[in-house]
DNA sequence: AATGAATGAGATTTCATTCAT
DNA sequence: AATGAATGAAATCTCATTCAT
């Protein structure tokens, strides 16, 4: 009977956690940081404001463990590429499937607003940077020296050309976002555009293109 | 000597505007928009409350002002290739000025503020997008599209390629700036980042680099 | 069987009782009044707060209670004199008794608190003023009136002599606890201050002090 | 016109300051520190919260400038000793005069109120007890010394005479002040009860006293 | 008998903006 | 034209106490 009373009880407790966060994520999407009213939350959560202070300690902390939660969803692993399979479809499927985890993950909006508190919650914006953008620069250079080792690229720093990948993608899909609220990423259906970032980024570090030790990029 | 006086009376009051101009970004980039106090602003400047809203009707007005102030400051022409000269320096030259006029306009660390507002000042964040990357990438388009047509570049999709252009550069200069309060932009003193990305893009785009038609980039 | 759980129980609920009491003095000491938390003092004494309520109806009980406590355990009885003893002993050893009982009952640090509290809890106040000062007057009144009626001393209104006594007392043992938290006590080891307070009561009011009526405090 | 105007704002200025002084201290004296409300303090100052947070930058500061200002109001000299004229009427017009100034300074209410916050402002505690209490003490230990110096009284230890002093003097009329909201201080028109705490002193102290030397307090 | 999550009411404090001078 | 004191509305957070389990 305990037993059972005690997992109604936290069953009854988890859904008012979750309902706050729920209820907060919107708010903090809606309003930004400073605007989103701790009293709104608790209404939209359907709480009084003294519970949610007895879930969350501060404003504060509740941003953050919402933007964790977030970030936490972002996951992202550099497929192996498949022996006998084009390279270049390995690549495609990383960007897709990086990029989809990054969008379905929440965090690009939330980026937004960690962006803006940057000088009054330096901490919060170095971990989410961290969370994020580390995280995928790591598995990509980690890809990339793999594939080096396997023979499929060219041996170069790595530390770098992951960034450019990134930084491509990025620049195509997630940079217009910053500056918009309800954006929505520009699709990529066809696959084309990531096809053709892909396509430049190989072209220069494939162990299968073509040597360019003698050309030089003057006019001729 | 009405005149004069007008004359004397307008000084002033240009200096005044001046004087809260620059009061007030320093607060703004210290503070965020939110935490920046008028009061303190007004303060700074050396003039009163009502003074202020005098020259600024509102505290949005005021920074509007500001970051439209720091955007036209940030002017960006892709220079010409020069006849004879390697087209890599063009392309050297062209990202190192843009990065600097950028960074030297102040537009960075108002961006992320900006970007916090953007749910309270859509039109400011559009604005804001407009004037610094789109005109950044249409400058860039522009250049690349002559390059196509004088035969230095092969013919292909400018609007995409800029943004690959583009991309690189802010993922290695700008992003991380985003997230940090006092960044400094990583220096890149003998310019071999921005070579070495500017040799991958031209890899793919010069007019000298090696055909690929006939290239995959399987595993042998 | 019933007999025993039923004693078993009230031990439990006796024990509960002692440990709320315990930490709720603790608390109360550390922050005052009303700085102390109902949750804290139930924490401390782990017991829910129900419980706590249970056993006091309100916070402001339950310090009624712990006031009451500590002023219980003041007590104060002045010595006979001792036939053939130096009379000052008797009032020394008095002070000395008094003063310590008084410091050992807790009474002292509560009392910063009831006396912030007086216009909240002036019943209480009233009462706690009684239960120590009342207490320790009228023992001394009593005490005095014996040694006059035995003729130790000389004739005098009681009444207010006493409280010269006391009142010498309180200001070099007792006033400046009132004002400074983890205040300890002067020590008077050596019971010098005592000593000298005593005989400056006995200097007047001793039948064996020598006979002022002739006496000028005129300055020769 | 300016300075008339200036005057005329002073002026306005300065009454709000004394009108929120007065809320202020009406307010702690009827509620105690805590449970007083600045927009109480502001609602019967006639001003808004904010207008009282421009004037005074917290509640703490507030308290302690009604303190503050209540302690300066408490003056004390001990009047020089009259040649010719009984000593004991210095003393009696010094006692008379002091506790006056006390009684009129308003300070015994506010020091419940510092007492009992001592645990969360020891330094404000702190500050009032040296303004009142070393204040009185120190004048009353110089006075003595003189005296000595002068011949009125026997050499002795003044530092803790002068204490013995006060302690009766605050027995009688202040220590019951502190546990008893609206307390009246017992009057002493007649001077009846000083004139016998200074009796009881003097006896002692007097260089005109008896000599005891080879008294003993013994029982005969 | 015991729990501890939930509450409602209120506390202090801030800020963009206005208006009498 | 300039001042700066005054404002009203709201924001975050706390606490003694209760009630469903």
């Amino acid at each position: 009977m305990e037993a059972a009373t005690d997992t109604y009880r936290t069953t009854v407790v988890k859904a008012k956690r979750q309902a706050i966060l729920k209820a907060a994520r919107a708010q903090f999407l809606k309003c930004g940081y400073t605007h989103a009213g701790m009293t709104d939350i608790a209404c939209d959560a359907d709480v009084s404001t003294a519970t949610l202070y007895k879930h969350f300690r501060s404003k504060e902390i509740l941003f953050a463990e919402i933007v964790e939660q977030a970030s936490d969803h972002f996951k992202f692993d550099f497929p192996q590429p498949v022996d006998g399979a084009p390279l270049e479809d390995s690549f495609c499927v990383a960007a897709k499937t990086g990029l989809k985890s990054f969008l379905a993950s929440d965090v690009q909006p939330l980026m937004r607003i960690v962006i803006g508190e940057v000088p009054f919650a330096p901490e919060l914006a170095r971990e989410t940077f961290k969370r994020v953008t580390h995280h995928w620069y790591n598995a990509t250079i980690g890809a990339l020296d793999d594939m080096i080792a396997q023979g499929y690229l060219k041996p170069h720093d790595t530390s770098i050309s992951a960034r450019f990948l990134i930084g491509m993608i990025k620049e195509i899909f997630i940079w217009d976002g910053l500056f918009h609220a309800n954006h929505v990423a520009p699709t990529d259906d066809d696959g084309r555009k990531i096809r053709t970032l892909v396509e430049l980024f190989l072209h220069r570090y494939s162990v299968n293109s073509p040597d360019t030790k003698n050309v030089v990029w003057l006019r001729s």
